[in-house]
DNA sequence: TCTGAAACCATCACCTG
DNA sequence: CAGGTGATGGTTTCAGA
């Protein structure tokens, strides 16, 4: 799908408050809102905005640890042993990298306890892993910056 | 802030949809929607919720390439180094980890020229790395699912 | 936590250049 | 054919109970 530069600019409004009122879009943009819901309507059906999220901080649920974790994956092994890690909850992203790991996962738990039931309860568990290295997420500087769009 | 069932109900549906009206909140918790607008109000006060966003996809705007950069620090110039990292648009999350690394960063770019550029023009010009590595994301399985709430 | 009311908003059919 | 208008029914928001 073609974005022209005000498809550009409702998008910036909404990455960066997804709950803001077409109305108030188009009073920013100089346009009627009939045009913003059109726009942004068709920008859902292309894909090109794949939802809207609150933005949850992760202590306030409980949720105090972070860490990501790379993985070597042994060759032939590779859909079966994906398809067990998206089944732990704990699991928020899973990304096949280059470099030193072959997968690298970002986990959210509770606290240290959880890290080690994920780790060795759940993850080491998968047959297909060859090596693991944790990295605990000790801070978060910057997290998740609106795209540079 | 102390967060009961409802409220962890209220998180869960704004987490999977921000933009679901209140009114409709109201009517799957079974309550009023100026009681979903009084605890969305509190939950927003406290910072459990820190924003809403709409979720994008990068490639749709020209943001192709995405890679994960670990970097050794040395010491007593964490600070510096922080701040012009953060100063860098392609560099979208800063983590502090322990393990290989010291600094975890995930970039997004337009390709490969636009790593290079991130790469070697901004951050291998900050004084206080000493190491790094890139790990370029060949592919995200699972992309920042909604946290066990 | 609810009710009720006013202001506001989304949405749609139907125009208009 | 993208964009606008205007009507209508739903939604937000707030005061008061």
């Amino acid at each position: 799908m073609d974005l022209d530069e005000t498809d550009r600019e409702i998008l910036r409004i909404l990455q960066a408050d997804a709950r803001t009122p077409f109305s108030e879009i188009a009073r920013r943009i100089d346009m009627s809102s009939a045009t913003v819901h059109d726009r942004v309507g068709r920008m859902e059906e292309a894909g090109v905005i794949e939802g809207y999220h609150a933005q949850i901080d992760p202590r306030s649920v409980g949720l105090g640890t972070s860490a990501f974790v790379g993985l070597r994956i042994e060759q032939g092994r590779e859909n079966d042993a994906l398809d067990r890690l998206r089944e732990i909850e704990a699991v928020q992203e899973i990304h096949l990298t280059t470099g030193e790991w072959d997968v690298l996962l970002r986990l959210t738990v509770e606290d240290t306890d959880g890290l080690r039931e994920a780790m060795f309860e759940e993850i080491s568990r998968i047959e297909g892993f060859s090596r693991s290295q944790t990295m605990v997420i000790l801070a978060t500087d910057l997290d998740d910056r609106a795209l540079p769009i």
